[in-house]
DNA sequence: AGACTGATATTCT
DNA sequence: GAATATCAGTCTA
């Protein structure tokens, strides 16, 4: 997974990274929920162009944006794009390597927690702002693409107050470690 | 199930 | 000042 994977609209990166594996000094697993930004969105953090705290996104694509969220908790981005200003917010993964480290770090709560959520992940895999601006191709991050498109379900992204109707979410059907279910059409 | 609320740092107006 | 790409706890059903 190098530049040529990430210099694509975010959106057809958000879906190939479903089935992708991630892991942070040897602790993730599967991706299981991203969602896609851009600069042309008025949900991006890119979108009033660059700051001190989004400089990773208008960065060389491959890298990492970390940023934090509420005050509270830190979120994980991959930069990508044709164009600079896109990213990658990765929302949820399974948690299969490195799972007594988790449990550790997350506080004993129940298994289906430990990284069904943005802050939540960040908190299992130790992700923080040294992270910020690194590379996804060297250690301590580890990143394997999918071998075969898996079954996926898009849907509205999660939190926001402004671009809620663009379809940019997108999760592996059937996962029981999203963030929130996505809702399902009726039939 | 769902609704609400507090915690908390950084950014931008 | 106000807003924010969240989470855990608590309450009402």
């Amino acid at each position: 997974m190098g530049p040529d994977f990430f210099a694509r609209h975010p959106a057809a990166v958000a879906r190939d990274l479903i089935g992708a594996r991630l892991l942070v000094a040897g602790v993730g697993g599967t991706i299981v929920e991203t969602e896609a930004y851009d600069d042309e969105d008025p949900a991006s953090h890119s979108f009033s162009g660059p700051t001190a705290r989004n400089a990773a996104m208008f960065g060389p694509v491959g890298h990492a944006y970390v940023y934090r969220s509420y005050g509270v908790h830190w979120c994980l981005n991959l930069v990508c794009g044709e164009t600079p200003g896109s990213a990658v917010l990765i929302r949820a993964i399974a948690p299969e390597h490195g799972i007594e480290r988790m449990r550790a770090r997350r506080g004993g709560v129940a298994d289906r927690l430990l990284t069904s959520g943005p802050g939540r992940l960040c908190q299992a895999l130790a992700v923080t702002r040294e992270h910020d601006g690194l590379r996804l191709d060297r250690p301590p991050f580890e990143l394997a693409q999918r071998e075969a498109e898996p079954p996926i379900v898009v849907g509205s992204r999660i939190g926001l107050t402004k671009g809620v109707e663009t379809p940019w979410r997108f999760g592996l059907k059937g996962s029981p470690f999203l963030s929130r279910p996505f809702p399902r059409a009726a039939g």
